[in-house]
DNA sequence: ATACATGCAAAATGTTTGCAGACTG
DNA sequence: CAGTCTGCAAACATTTTGCATGTAT
């Protein structure tokens, strides 16, 4: 059957080969923020007769559609989500290099203003947090997660200290 | 005489050559956020022996000593700018890639709060807004800059739409 | 049938590095 | 003088592209 990304790419007139269509089923079950490289594994394992040339034109040419979202939590390469609906920002934890992704409309609007304030309308944005766990002694760790929307798991560690390096 | 960024490097131990004290001259002078490249044109207009590598070499050990910082504003090369007390953001005007720097500790004093929300404490964020400038016809643009800080003029264009490409 | 996609390998970028010689503290 | 730093060119990593061929509509 159809993926989600194989009908965006259908309503907006994009032809829909067999290569296309391994990649926008790979791009509608990840639930992470994958490299070329690694959407290149995926793609292979279901079909082999893909090469990693198609893999970077498709992302772009659904990003240029407006698909999908191009990220950059730093190590040099590209990785890419799906677009949703609601803006999400992500706060990627400097230890593991995994990335919580949340919510925050309040915040949203907040950089609307902000961005209004110095006469601008906001066209895009890009919210990258960089924290440390932080396991205070003796604390309860509270329910907190009122805006913690989605954990996703990414498959890279590392990106220790500031913001990681390529 | 001795410029700021020489000074720190030398708080910090780090050997003064003649090519250090001229990128640090460079980068103490500079009022935008000049990538690699153009540091290196900056700085073999005022000392032609020195090559790129020690360019990439230099901003690397003066972000590592935290003395510079490394921005990613899109278009896949690094930019620098000097370490500043305060943090602050950048708007950057989708259409002329102009970079307006803010500074908003409301803002900043939201995101910490954030983050702890999440069981983080936060080491580093980033935080990029693009923007297409307001012309609202019949508008008087009032005095709404209160928290316009500093607007560099970079050099580099474009940037149009989203989240410019590489 | 025709415009668009693909694979392959080559090229283009941006950045890092090995090494031998040069310089700073 | 020891430990750093530099220039050069080669190596790297990621992404893009030219071209001949293949395919969806």
């Amino acid at each position: 059957m159809e993926s989600r990304i194989e009908r965006l790419c259908i309503e907006r007139g994009l032809k829909m080969t067999g290569q296309r269509r391994i990649i926008g089923r790979v791009l509608t079950e990840a639930t992470d923020h994958p490299d070329v490289e690694e959407l290149y594994r995926r793609a292979s394992a279901l079909d082999a007769r893909i090469s990693i040339a198609t893999v970077y034109r498709t992302v772009r040419l659904l990003e240029e559609k407006g698909i999908l979202e191009r990220r950059d939590f730093g190590g040099g390469r590209a990785r890419y989500e799906a677009s949703a609906q609601g803006h999400h920002y992500h706060l990627i934890d400097a230890e593991s290099g995994r990335v919580i992704e949340f919510a925050d409309p309040a915040l949203e609007r907040q950089l609307h203003q902000l961005a209004a304030r110095l006469g601008f309308d906001l066209v895009s944005m890009r919210l990258e947090l960089f924290g440390r766990r932080n396991t205070v002694a003796g604390e309860d760790r509270p329910a907190h997660a009122e805006r913690r929307e989605t954990v996703a798991r990414d498959e890279q560690g590392s990106a220790l200290g500031g913001l990681p390096r390529r």
